[in-house]
RNA sequence: CGGGGUGUAGCGCAGCCUGGUUAGCGCGCGUGCCUUGGGAGCACGAGGCCGCCGGUUCGAAUCCGGCCACCCCGACCA
């Protein structure tokens, strides 16, 4: 039944009759939102959980009919979905202009000899989706850009006057991902803005990563999303010049490392540990060999012993490109490759097989220990020097030696931070503790340095004529996983909690009761009265119960709902609820626009759902 | 790619082991009545290449073989 002083004819009476081609009207608000009605609206919701989700964040999408699969790990996005979606970019967009970023729009499809010329078709591995077109030229769908941008830019820029220069894309990724799970958070088609930024040197290039790490701030700040930049492992090029930023969700895949006293914050690849330093009075014993019979893992040994697992000192035997090494851990730590890998500067990294094992300490698998061990390279983690009688592998079948004293008993050849971070540890840069908590990452900023460019002789002349590198950085943020993260962080066990931004709807207004004329005519003023002061609202003009109108709106997650009943109306109100506090309030008519603008400012106030 | 599992109505599932009339159930959908503040009730109804191909059999959703798709764990990766 049509909303009382709105029908077809109404529309009419709005459009705007454009005399000429080049003069455009804008319109606010645009014409066809004036009619955001549900019972016209593609939301197909769900009662029950689709079988094939396991995150929270799919089950809600499929559920609010947000999306729908088209087949593995590719998704349709429908109308509301849809509006989601490009409120997140917009926020993207605007936020990545003011930076002084330019907005291209790069093609998919991209042939062979691009990848070839930067060396990544052979390395990028089975996740570029390759294909050959009609004329048997390779080709490839990007699933990212440098390459066709420092085409474009080598081609475009050729002098420092062209420089610096930042561009960047909204646009549909593909990679072929071998597993593609959890909704949109792991698709294989995915949306991505992706940025590059060319610039003539080190330190403007260093200006530009800072201007974009700004930029991230202020993009998933304005989204409403709780969240953390960290600090990122930057591989070969060095300096803390890579930062992911990652929304806090209990369900994230990530683990974040923070400082509970201080700004420090990395991912786990990348998080050093602080240590304080103990002293002891030397040795009095000397070390001792003791039979554990079967017992070659931390656990057993620990428990055999009678001790702990942080009086044990583990002796991991590792493989690289350049032999074997041999890395010494305390019990109860675990190893971090990533800190291994780029203090041997080698890029692989393996746990050594039985046989390599016996060939470089004599002794089985489990067995393994410092002292004795010859012909390899030792690392130490430094936490073992505070153990003051520690036990290790005797490097024989069923063999350890207690009262070790890793000061004097045995040599090592490098000491330093090569385990993972743990809850409660030291933070490296203050006096704090670390804590861990899981994040999804949805966006990730890189200084590239010079790879591109030297691959691919992107180059410009400098004041003096002389051809140089341009300097790249590269900045992604995974739009549709901004949505997925945002609804792992904000839901309740009633269904979506947007937070005001990025909701599809601002205020979704229900009339309920038996159909009356008052009650019509109250919801139209109120859906005209919002969209005036700029509010999107959706009017749920569904002829359904109550019972399934709350529902909706609570599964749908809109921020405000205005449920205008016979009982409040017959003193002269309508309710506003809020769909996060489950809050309450009775206003006349009148108020409602103001109400509904004072509940969205005071949503930053509260804390977040999860 | 290794291990495990599932394909039956739009969605969620039973039936399969032990072959046998017309393949069921809940939700949803259509019509009517009734109801109207948290996914109501009653009645009637529409909707199925039982994933696909082949085999066994008088007879296959059911047994056998092959293929395809999807899901989970792992490895991999952002």
């Amino acid at each position: 039944m049509p909303i009382s002083g709105y029908s077809v004819k109404n529309l009419q009476i709005g459009r705007v009759k454009t005399t000429s081609p080049l003069v455009f009207k804008n319109q606010n608000p645009p014409l066809k939102e004036i009619f955001m009605k549900l019972s016209k609206f593609l939301v197909p919701t769900l009662k029950e959980n689709p079988a094939d989700a396991e995150v929270i964040s799919h089950k809600l999408m499929v559920r609010a009919g947000m999306i729908r699969k088209l087949t593995a790990g590719i998704y349709s996005y429908l109308p509301l979905g849809y509006r989601s979606l490009r409120k997140v970019e917009q926020i993207v967009r605007e936020e990545m202009n003011a930076a002084g970023a330019q907005e291209v729009y790069l093609p998919v499809v991209q042939p062979a000899e691009l990848w070839k010329e930067s060396g990544r078709w052979e390395i990028y591995g089975k996740e570029l989706l390759r294909f050959r077109d009609r004329h048997d030229r390779e080709c490839c769908l990007g699933p990212t850009h440098e390459e066709v941008i420092t085409d474009l830019v080598r081609r475009e820029a050729r002098s420092y006057r062209d420089l610096p220069i930042n561009l960047y894309q909204i646009q549909t990724k593909f990679r072929d991902e071998i597993r593609p799970r959890f909704g949109l958070m792991r698709g294989r088609e995915f949306i991505m803005k992706d940025g590059y930024s060319f610039d003539t040197t080190e330190d403007g290039a260093e200006r530009t990563y800072l201007e974009m790490r700004d930029a991230y701030q202020k993009i998933f700040t304005r989204c409403g999303l709780e969240f953390r930049s960290v600090e990122a492992d930057s591989g070969p090029i060095g300096g803390n010049f890579s930062h992911e930023f990652m929304v806090l969700a209990t369900t994230g895949e990530d683990t974040i490392v923070s400082c509970d006293s201080c700004d420090y914050a990395a991912n786990m690849e990348k998080a050093e540990t602080g240590t304080r330093s103990v002293s002891f009075p030397p040795p009095a014993k000397a070390p001792e060999p003791v039979i554990t019979p079967g017992a070659s893992t931390v656990e057993q040994i620990a428990k055999f012993l009678g001790l702990k697992a942080e009086n044990i000192i583990k002796t991991l035997i590792l493989k690289t490109e350049n032999g074997p090494v041999a890395v010494l851990l305390r019990g109860d730590h675990e190893l971090n490759e990533v800190k291994v890998k780029n203090f041997l500067k080698v890029a692989d990294i393996d746990m050594a097989d039985a046989a390599t094992i016996e060939q470089v300490t004599g002794g089985p698998m489990g067995f393994s220990g410092p002292i004795g061990l010859e012909n390899i390279r030792i690392l130490a983690d430094r936490t073992i020097f505070n153990i003051e009688s520690a036990v290790v592998g005797g490097n024989k079948p069923e063999t350890h030696l207690i009262n070790v004293d890793p000061r004097h008993h045995f040599k090592v050849d490098d000491s330093g931070d090569f385990r993972a971070a743990t809850e409660g540890d030291l933070c490296p840069r203050c006096s704090g503790t670390l804590r861990l908590n899981r994040g999804i990452e949805v966006g990730h900023i890189f200084k590239l340095g010079d790879k591109y460019s030297k691959a691919m002789n992107a180059c410009f002349l400098d004041q003096e004529g002389k051809e140089r590198f341009m300097i790249m950085g590269c900045y992604g943020i995974g739009v549709s996983r901004v949505l997925a993260a945002a609804i792992e962080q904000n839901h309740d066990d009633d269904g979506i909690i947007f937070p005001p931004p990025i909701a599809p709807f601002t205020a979704i207004i229900t009339p309920v009761g038996a159909k009356s004329e008052p009650i019509n005519k109250v919801a139209g003023d109120i859906y005209e009265a919002l969209w005036k002061s700029g509010l999107e609202a959706l009017m749920d003009d569904r002829d359904e119960r109550p019972g399934v109108k709350f529902k909706d709106a609570d599964l749908l997650g809109i921020p405000c709902r205005i449920t205008i009943g016979q009982k409040a109306l017959s003193q002269g109100n309508v309710e506003l609820r809020n769909r996060r506090t489950k809050e309450t309030i009775l206003a006349p008519p009148e108020r409602v626009v103001s109400e509904v603008q004072k509940l969205i400012e005071s949503w930053g106030q509260l804390p977040h759902a999860e």
